[in-house]
Order: structure tokens, then sequence, then C-alpha cells
DNA sequence: GACTAACCGAGACGGTACGTCCCGTCTTAAG
DNA sequence: CTTAAGACGGGACGTACCGTCTCGGTTAGTC
């Protein structure tokens, strides 16, 4: 069905190439409905009018609306919270839940609200997701910690993964829970929990 | 829009009763429906065909499929996983964790997914559910907890939410991510997290 | 697939009853549009559109645009060409292919010109058009001949199919050929034909 | 819009010569698909695709599905239903129904249909289409009638036009009704009508 | 025992989005 | 300058559901 596509600049065979253009039309399109009627109202329809594109141009690229929606969103998200590396675990802990908490409160939270929905319902996406998750947000936090583990600040064979699965599920939680926020001092609770060395 | 329905008993004017008989097959039919077709491919027409009921008397009695589900989730779960007690802390919350990993991979896993995601995509419902969620699951917790600082095994200020968010957080996040396991592994690491008196 | 439609009054059973006023608009929109642009550009998504119904309800009663043409066309093509009676074949015959001449020339000709072209394409509509048309006008040359037998103008065993047939072959030829006119003396040739009796 | 091709031999400048493989592989995939699939689902697409042909060159000598049809057709059916030569009118004509009657039942049935619905459909077209029938098929009802006039068979005034009017009237009538069979019977009738010396 | 009122099933209604197909045009690299 | 390839914007198709509506019919309490 669908498959990997190709990094838009890699493929060249003969044949018209893919409109850099349209792509981009596309993807802030993605943003603008998103922002205004939430993931919910989002259609490849819509996508589609806004971007001054053909409907089919979504469909050749992409595969539904979560597959636009993830790559429109990665586009913006990377840079916006920035890795924090005070030299010490539990600040750089807490200052993380502090700026994703933020974050999550402005446009953010909502679009990755529906991307979690979306990976709930369809397995195959949620790979996608998730990979991508990986790399871009529990990097910094087993970065945070494996540079703590070499500076002697927490013990050498400290379980990234599972205190990875505790920052992220906890985060996700009380996103979607929407009843207790997340802020500095959810980050401080967490932190008081490692291990001394 | 819709609010909240009668409890079925307590309205009594006069005019024809609502049909216990068609709420169960309603109930009945959208189990059948998610453990054949899952969450997404549910439908109000697809539950009101196979219930043999009008469409209308959905919009009757809930708003939406997510409520219906609620309900006929909520009406077979409580019973499903035993609430444990063995005296100690830690072998309650591993066992726990465990149990909850066995139902979570039988019908229970998509259908929470599901819920999951409408939460996630509606605010409103995710009122609803985290109430529910609330009163069934997250209780246990914290009476296993609760109990626990009876018996001085636990420091009677433990922050109760907090490691509710902790447990749930975990578990949610696994069951979504779909890459590593809800075990009795998982709940040990929580567990040893836990505070000496 | 589909199969002959009931005649909007007869059905009655459960469920909301058929929409008079959806049924009309969906009629009056398709002549509106087939003056306006001609039965190529004709859509079912444009009738629709201008009859202010969902599309869903055309599908419901006719099965394509041929059917609902061939019904809004024949509404009004019964009056449109009185069947002459002067007493006298050859007068009636000629009278007859002069009227049809005139008719075509205004908005029945790409009428007519569409739904031959939808009976030259499907076998399937080609019989129910057919089946008007024989009832609608074939029937008039027939009578029109059956009476000058009566009248012992032409011999008893006159063969009344391969005269209609000559008579609309004629027509619907010139009529596609766009070449030479419908008329009078087309009419009077053919009439000439005729034998004595 | 669309004008004229050149006659493929005629035009010649610097560039790349028009392929003649090309052209030929098209016309022959264009028969194809019309016998395997009709002219309704006859495509500029599938016919591209079936000839490994760039569907630009399509548009490039040809301008729609309807020309193709009409060259591919009209380089086979020439050949096809030879004139007949009996020595007696009567005879060659109800030899000519006969044959095209047989050779309609065949693939070109439905070819002629496709075509004959085009030309209802379409003005332009039907100007090209009546040229080309005109020269293939009418020539040989009046060069019969000519001849035969010539041997004093028929009156001198006939009027050959109005003859192959209600000849190929007759026919075509007949093929797309699909109800009473072009034979030698049909042909007989309509023999008996020609006029004395 | 008639009346009233809310329910019931069925199913049509106007809409909206889907995913697919084809159109006619365009933009590449290759010949 | 043509060719095959194939992407582009556009538009119609037929289908699926949505939430609402309108029927005839049912089932209770109230008069």
């Amino acid at each position: 069905m669908w498959m990997e596509e190709p990094a838009l600049a890699e493929r060249q065979g003969p044949g018209r190439p893919r409109s850099q253009a349209s792509h981009d039309a596309i993807l802030d399109a993605t943003m603008e409905i998103l922002i205004e009627t939430g993931y919910r109202d989002l259609t490849l329809q819509k996508i589609a009018a806004r971007a001054g594109v053909g409907r089919q141009t979504l469909y050749r690229w992409w595969g539904s609306k979560a597959d636009i929606v993830l790559e429109a969103f990665s586009r913006r998200t990377a840079q916006e919270i920035p890795a924090p590396d005070t030299g010490r675990v539990r600040s750089d802990l807490v200052q993380l839940m502090e700026e994703s908490g933020k974050v999550l409160k402005k446009v953010s939270g909502p679009i990755v609200l529906g991307l979690l929905a979306e990976a709930a319902l369809d397995e195959a996406f949620a790979a996608k997701f998730w990979k991508l998750f990986q790399s871009q947000r529990r990097a910094v936090v087993k970065n945070i910690l494996a540079r703590a583990i070499k500076r002697g600040e927490l013990p050498p064979n400290l379980d990234l993964e599972f205190w990875a699965d505790l920052f992220f599920g906890g985060l996700l939680y009380r996103l979607v829970g929407r009843q207790t926020p997340i802020d500095r001092s959810f980050g401080e609770k967490l932190a008081k929990l490692l291990p001394r060395p």
C-alpha cells in the first residue's frame, strides 16, 4: 500500500519532478488549519483546497492526514524545545519538563494530541510516530541522563529506557488528562526519584 | 447539544418508556463490532443495524460512539482486573501491572486505545473518560498505596496522585507505543522507586 | 444492481417517504442545465447542486444521468408533438415529420441526441429508452397507418413495424447527421412510397 | 484548440521525426481495448499505457479518443464489407444489408455505436464521422443505385441521397434499437419499395 | 376506554469527506 | 523538436456516515 516516500531530493528518473512549492504549500496549509480548527476538523479536502493543490497530490506523497501532520509538525518542533544543559541532571530534567509544558500549552498541545490519537488507533502510524518521537524527544532525555552518568551523578547501570518511559509517560498522561499541569513541580518530583550513584 | 442522560430508571412521565432490550442490544452490538473490526471502523450506523435498532435511538441515549463504547466497556471492565491485596505494596503493584498487561493484550487493549484517542481529541469526552477511569482504575492504585501507608510501609506524606500518574502514565505510554511490554518487570522497576517510610 | 424504481406514489413501507419536492427540483434542474450547457456537460454533481439536493438522493432513485434525463424529458415531450389526424395518411405523415423537425430544432434536438448516444453506448439503457420511445412516438406513426388501413387507404397486410423503422430511422439519421433537414419534403418523399391498397 | 493534423509524411523540419511505430502501436492498442472493454471504458490514459506511449503523443496527433477510434476503425473497415455487384439492384441491396448485418454483429457493432454516440454528442466530430461514412459506406449504396439507373433498372431521376438515407437510417436505427435484426429480410422489404423505371 | 405523549423501527433528507479515475497541461532527461 | 515518463491542478465519480427529519406503529400513564 503506502511505503516510505523518497526524500523529495533523492528521486530523479524521467518525468516531471515533484513540486517543492506544492509540498511546502501543503505543509503550511496543514499547520494553518490545525491551528484554526484543530486536528479533528482537519481534512485532506480542506488541506488541498487551502494549499491550492490537487487532492491526488496528497495521496501521491502521503497517505493520510496523520502522515502530513507528522511531517508538518516535525519541521517546526525540533527547535522548539532546546535541550537544557545546566551541568546537573535534576535541574536539566526539571527545566525540560517545564519548557515542554509551556510549549504544549500553545499550538503544539492539540497537535501532539492529534498525533497521539492517531497512534493509538493505527499501529502502522504508531511506529512512524514513535520513531520520530524517539529521535527528536526521547533522545534529549536520554542524553541528559547519559551525561549525568559520565559525570558520576548517576549510577552507570541506570536503565535509560525505563526513565524515558517514566518521563514521557507522565507527560503525555497529563497532556491527555488535562487535569494536572505539566510544570516544574512535576519535573521536580520525578527528578527526586533518581537514584544516587 | 448533548446533555447528561437520565439514568433510565428515574424519568417517568406519560409516554412509552425506553426499551431496556434496545439498550442492551446496542451495547452488545457495540462490543461485537469493536472486537471484529476495531474502534476506527465502528460506526453508529453499523451499531444500529447490528442491534436492530433505529439510529435515532442511539442519539437519544448517547451522543457519540465514544459515549457508547465508554458505557459498553465500563460494564465489563470493572471486574476484569481484581484489586490485589498481598499485604505488601510492592508485590501488589507488580501484580496489578502484570494483570493489567495481560488483560490489555486481549480485547481490552484496542478498546482502551480507542477511548484514549477519543479523549485526546475531545476535551469534553476526556473529562467523562477520566472520571470513570479515576473511579475504576486509579482508585485501585491509590488504595494499594493508602493501605501501605497505614501499615507503615510507606511514608505518610506520600503523593498518591503523583504515583498514580506514574503508574498509568507508564502503562498507557507503553500501550500506545506497542514497543515494550506491560509486564511484571516493568512493575518491579516502578515499585523499587517507592520511598522507605 | 439498479432496478425499475417504484412510481413514487405506490411504495409506502415504514420510514420517511420520498420527497416530491426534491424529485421535482431534480428534474427541473436537469432540464435547466441541459438547455444551458447540453447533455455532455450535464453532471450528477451539478444537478444535485442546482437542485439543492444531496448527491445520494440521485443515486437512490435513478442510477445515472441518462435515467434522470429520460424521465425529465418524457415529462415534457409527450404533449409537444400532437398526433395529426387529417383523414389522409400521406398528409398525416407529412405533418408529423414536419412538426417533429420543428420541435427537434429547438431544445429537444440536443436532448434526444444525448439519449440516443446513451442508448448507443449502454444496452440496458437502450431498452428503457426504446420502450418509452415506442409508447410515446412510434405508437403515433402506427396509429396513423392503422387508421388508414381501416379506412381502406392502405393494404391491410402492411408491415407497421417496418414502416415505423423507416420513419424514425430516417428521422434520427438526419438528426445525427445534421446535414439534411427533417422537413415536409422528407415526409413527402417517404409518404409517396406507401403502397396503394 | 485542435486543428487538422499534418498527414505524417508531409511535415519535415529539424528535430526528431514523428514515430510511425508509436502511431501504429496507438491504433493497435485502441482496437484491443475497444474489443476487450468497449467504447465507454476506452480512455486516452489506457491507450497510452497499453501502447507504451507518452500521453502527450496522443494529443499531438489526434484530439480525442473519438478521433483515434475513427482512424483505427477506418483502417480496417473499408475492406470488411465488399461492394456487391450481382447485376440486379435488388439483390445487390439485399446482399449489402445482409453482409452489413453480419459484420455489425461482430466487433464492428459496438465500435460503430461508439462513434455514433460521439457524433450525436459532438457536432464537430459528427462532421468528420459523416464525411468518412459518406465516402466509405454511402458511396457503395449510391454506386449500386447509379449502376442500376444506367442499366435502365431504375428511373433516371431517382433521388440517390434520399434512398441512402433510408438504407442507413433503417440500418442504424435497428443497430441502436437492438430489437430487430439487420438481415436479408429487412433488405428485401426495402428493395421492394424501389420504383420501376 | 379514549387520549396523550414519548418511545420505537425504518429509512429518506441535505451534507461532507473519502479514495479513485481521468482530463488536459506542464516539465524533466534522453534521443 | 519529438519521445516516454510522470507530476500538476482540477473535477466527477460512487460510497459511506453524519445528524436530522418524518412516517406508521407501540406502549405506557392520565383523564
